[in-house]
DNA sequence: CAGTGGTCTAGACCACAAT
DNA sequence: TTGTGGTCTAGACCACTGA
């Protein structure tokens, strides 16, 4: 029996004022939340919609580009339109920066990475001096130019976040910094090992639907916002020693912060 | 001069892969990217760029939708299709829920948005008992049902955020927590009075695109994302006494943090 | 190959806004 | 009334997938 003399959606309002593309969308949705359609599985194809509606198939095209604006499906060429797994999140925790986490040799992304038992990779590692933005120049304290260490993480095969670190040149140069590897605990330990004894971060947070450049990035399917994190590093002289700027995919994290109550 | 005759627009690349909509975006994007059409501005209409390219309507509301998707612009029927203008933003600092911001006698919204020359509202106001929801119930420490507080905040007459506070009905039951004005300081004022002293609170953020309700309530535009947060307050005694589950619209929203480096 | 979604056309009628 | 976007139709051809 197919899925659409089952019974498992509904027929059109002709007296509604809503739209009949979204009607359709509602229907699907409702079907898709009550779980009659499940993650990753099929919806009914385009013409199979057209004959059980009896509209045109731009109409239930309309209803399709809905749902995937609301990131609930996503379309596969020659394959069928398929309700959109919730993909399995990373969780920031508020402590990730605490210096016990620098001691030993992975950075924090591999060892997390792995003790959740995923595959993590880093790519499109670019170290540079260049000209340092408005923004960026500002939250440094007026600086001309940066080294930025760009690169990109993935899980799995699959991107998460891209991030962009920027730090004075009077800091970095010259040091492992500005080499491409690092070192054990990452810049913060060199920074450290450097006399910048770290005080305390801040993190800005906004959320935002991507640019085309960022959807190539990060591959990231319709419907599919991300979050932009921006953090400052500050020394115990107050000194802002590091900003990187972070874009993750929004359906990959969930971030954990712990406030006091003082 | 019409906009179109003056090279503000370039020509199409038959030769190209890309489809013809996603080039007419393309194009109308880099003309809004560098300033071509400014904030609030009126893009062509969808006549004038079926002129323009000689494409029929349809291929034109296609591009135009892809701009939608992206939060870039918004259309107003009868009117055009206009640039969206960045809304103002409200900045949540991570030391919002100092003791200190307590002891004055309105709500922390309201003493914010006044400082900041807007115009604050609060509607909606709901408050009842009900039965928990397996996270909420999970969060609070396994409790059956909770006091429900719901409320909607505006600025400036445009809905910003909506929430939800719930507490264990041992603690609020029968106290100004259940009444629909908690007073001075709000209801952490009254936990601590009750002899619940806080001591921090986790908060959890996620991002994604809103439910049609969603949309609904914050009259969100096409294309902006909502900021799901959650937040558990704790006592001194580390019991979980509220949890507030806040969706707020992404565009008007900035979340500052800091993190111990410890 | 048949079935799927991706793109595009050339119309139509409607509802809303400004004049 | 004119111009705007909103909805809808009935086609067409294409590219990709899987049997």
């Amino acid at each position: 029996m197919s899925p659409l003399s089952s019974g498992l959606l509904g027929d059109l309002d002709p007296t509604s004022d809503r739209a009949v593309f979204r009607q359709i969308a509602d229907q699907l949705r409702e079907a898709i939340d009550r779980g009659r359609f499940r993650e990753g599985e099929k919806l009914p194809s385009e013409a199979e919609l057209v004959d059980h509606y009896g509209v045109s198939r731009m109409t239930v095209r309309n209803s399709f580009s809905i749902l995937q604006g609301e990131g609930l499906v996503h379309a596969e060429h020659g394959k069928g339109v398929f309700v959109r797994p919730r993909p399995p999140v990373r969780r920031l925790a508020s402590d990730r920066f605490a210096r016990r986490h620098r001691e030993q040799g992975k950075s924090a992304f591999i060892v997390e990475a792995d003790a959740a038992g995923s595959h993590p990779q880093v790519d499109s590692l670019e170290v540079k001096e260049e000209k340092a933005s408005q923004d960026i120049s500002t939250r440094l304290g007026s600086v001309r130019r940066v080294l930025a260490r760009r690169r990109r993480y993935l899980l799995d095969g699959r991107p998460v976040e891209f991030a962009t670190s920027y730090l004075p040149l009077d800091i970095a140069r010259g040091t492992q910094i500005a080499e491409p590897n690092p070192g054990p605990g990452g810049i913060y330990a060199r920074l450290e090992e450097l006399g910048h004894r770290l005080d305390h971060f801040e993190e800005e947070i906004r959320a935002r639907m991507p640019s085309p450049d960022e959807v190539r990035t990060l591959r990231l399917a319709a419907g599919v916002p991300v979050i932009h994190l921006i953090r400052t590093a500050f020394d115990t002289e107050k000194r802002p020693v590091e900003v990187c700027d972070t874009v993750m995919a929004a359906d990959a994290y969930v971030l954990a912060y712990q406030l006091p109550a003082t």
